[in-house]
DNA sequence: CTTGACCTTGACGCACGGTCAGGGCTGCAC
DNA sequence: GTGCAGCCCTGACCGTGCGTCAAGGTCAAG
C-alpha cells in the first residue's frame, strides 16, 4: 500500500494536486490507516495517471471527470471538442505573437504603421514634442474608433504636412506650448488658420461624405487639444469671433455652409 | 468629460475591466464628480487603449504595469520575453494536441501504441477481459515509470504471446478469475509455471542487466495482480513451496541463483 | 412620481493548485 | 526519555482577469 507521497511520485504530480482531485471528487478517497493517513493501491495510481494524461492534454478537470466514465463514442467526441479548443487557443496565441512583434517602440503602441511613419516625419521636420504627443494620442483614439478609415486619413495628413504654409502653421502652433491666453501672437495665428481653411475649401471643393468621426469623438479630441495647449482656448475663441466653431472638425458657425470632408480632415492638427 | 461606460466603450472593454485596472493600480483613479461618479479625460482613453493593446498581445497585467512606464530598451526586452513565453505556450499546446490525438479509445489512455497493439492481440487470441485489464493497468504503471524501456519490453512480450505453451498458460490463468484458493487446478498450474520459467531460463541463458523495474514497482504490480485474482495468493504460495518467490519478478528463493532479465520479463504475466 | 438606465462599493466565483499555518505520527539517534 | 527529521493531516488564503450578483444612490425623461 502506498502513502500519498508515493502515489504522487508514481504519477508525477504533487501531493497537493492529489488532495485537490480528492476534494473535487475526481479521485475517490482511499481507506485510511490507523493514524488517519491515506493508503492507496495500484488502481489509484492508474486512475491518477489517466487523470494527468487528460489534464496534460488540456482537458479541463471538470470534463476529465466525465471522460473517465465515458464510453468510446462520447470519449471520441469529447476529444474532438478539446482538440478544437486547443486549435483555437493556438490561433489566438499566434495572433498575439504577431501583435507583440509590431510593438517595437513607444509610438507604435496601439498605432498602425502609417501613423507611426507620420509621427516620424513630424519629428524630422522639427515639430515640437508636445505637438507630436497630442497628435499621437489623438490617432490612438481615432484608430480605436475607426480603424478602417485611418489609412485614408493618413494619406491626406501625409500630403498636408509637406505643404509649406500648413507646416509653418503647425510649427507655430507647437510653439504656443506654454504661452498665456493673452499672448500677442494669437490674433495673427487665428487669421492664418482661417486663411488656410478657406484656401483648402476652395482648392478641394466640398464633399459631404467624409470619415465618420462622431460628434463625441470630435469633442473628446478638442478637449485633449486644449488640455495640452491651454491657450488653445483663446485661439478657438478668436476663431469663433471670425465665424468658425470647433477645432478638430472646424466649421462655419450655425447657418453657414457645413465644412467639407476634406477640410474636416485637413483642419485636424491635433 | 467621460463617464466610466463611455470610457469603456471607447476602448472596447467592459466597465468591470476598467474598475479592475483601477483596483490593481494600472489605470489611475480619475476625479469624481459631485455625486461620486468617476470622470475621465481623453488621456485615460489613451492609457486604457494601450493597456488593452498590451493585454491583447498576451502580456500579463502585472507586466503591463511596468511596460507602460518602460523606456524603449526595456520595452523591447520585455516584448521579446513575452514573445518567448508565447512561443512556449504554443509549443505546449501543440504537444497537447498530439497527445489528444492519440487518445482514441479507452485502452490508449496513458498508454504507448505498442502496448495498445499488444492488448489488441490479447483480445484476438481470446484472453479473458480481466487479464487484459490488469495487464493494461500494469503497463500504465510501467510506462509512467520507465517510458524509455517500454518498447524493448513490449517486443519481448509480443514474441512471448505467440509462444503456444505460454499462451496456454496465460489463458488458464485468466480462467482463474473467480476461483477459490482451494481450487483443485492450482497445483498443476504452479507446476506448469515453474516448468516454463525453467525452460525460459535454459533457453535464454542468464542476463544480469535487465529493465530496471524497481522493487517497489514490482511489489505494487504483484499487489495489483492478487487484487484482481484473489486465488493468485495461493498460486504464489505454491510456487514458494517449490523454491520461487515473487511474481512479476519471479526468482529462486534467497540462496538460489537470481533470475535472468529475460525470465524477469517473460514471467511478467500481470 | 415612477421608471429605467446609469453609477457606487463589496464580495464571491472560475481552474488549478502553491504555499503557509498549526498540529499529529513515526522512526532513528542520542 | 527526548530530540530531531521527515512524513502526514485539515483548513485557509493567494493569484489571474475579470464575470456576476447584491444592495443601494443618481440622473434624465415621461
Amino acid at each position: 500500500m502506498l502513502t500519498i507521497s508515493q502515489l504522487a511520485s508514481y504519477a508525477g504530480v504533487t501531493i497537493r494536486a492529489v488532495r485537490h482531485y480528492h476534494s473535487v471528487g475526481l479521485l475517490p478517497e482511499p481507506q485510511r490507516d490507523h493514524s488517519g493517513y491515506r493508503r492507496y493501491d495500484a488502481a489509484a495510481v492508474v486512475t491518477l495517471i489517466k487523470i494527468r494524461t487528460l489534464a496534460d492534454a488540456g482537458a479541463p478537470l471538470s470534463r476529465t471527470h466525465e471522460l473517465l466514465a465515458a464510453g468510446e463514442d462520447e470519449f471520441a467526441a469529447a476529444v474532438e471538442d478539446i482538440d478544437r479548443r486547443l486549435r483555437d487557443k493556438i490561433r489566438d496565441l499566434q495572433r498575439h505573437r504577431k501583435q507583440i512583434a509590431q510593438l517595437a517602440a513607444g509610438d507604435s503602441l496601439a498605432l498602425p504603421p502609417e501613423v507611426v511613419a507620420y509621427l516620424e516625419r513630424m519629428r524630422e521636420l522639427g515639430f515640437s514634442e508636445r505637438l507630436i504627443e497630442i497628435e499621437r494620442d489623438s490617432w490612438i483614439l481615432i484608430a480605436a474608433q475607426l480603424p478602417d478609415h485611418v489609412a485614408a486619413m493618413m494619406a491626406i495628413k501625409h500630403a498636408q504636412i509637406e505643404h509649406p504654409t500648413l507646416r509653418r502653421l503647425y510649427l507655430d502652433i507647437g510653439d504656443l506650448a506654454d504661452c498665456t491666453p493673452t499672448d500677442p501672437r494669437m490674433p495673427a495665428l487665428a487669421d492664418r488658420v482661417e486663411a488656410f481653411i478657406k484656401a483648402a475649401g476652395a482648392e478641394f471643393g466640398e464633399v459631404d461624405e467624409g470619415p465618420p468621426i462622431s460628434a463625441e469623438l470630435t469633442a473628446l479630441l478638442d478637449a485633449a487639444f486644449v488640455e495640452t495647449f491651454p491657450c488653445a482656448t483663446r485661439l478657438i475663441e478668436l476663431l469663433e469671433e471670425r465665424g468658425w466653431t470647433g477645432w478638430t472638425n472646424i466649421r462655419r458657425t450655425d447657418h453657414a455652409r457645413t465644412s467639407t470632408a476634406c477640410t474636416e480632415v485637413e483642419s485636424r492638427t491635433a
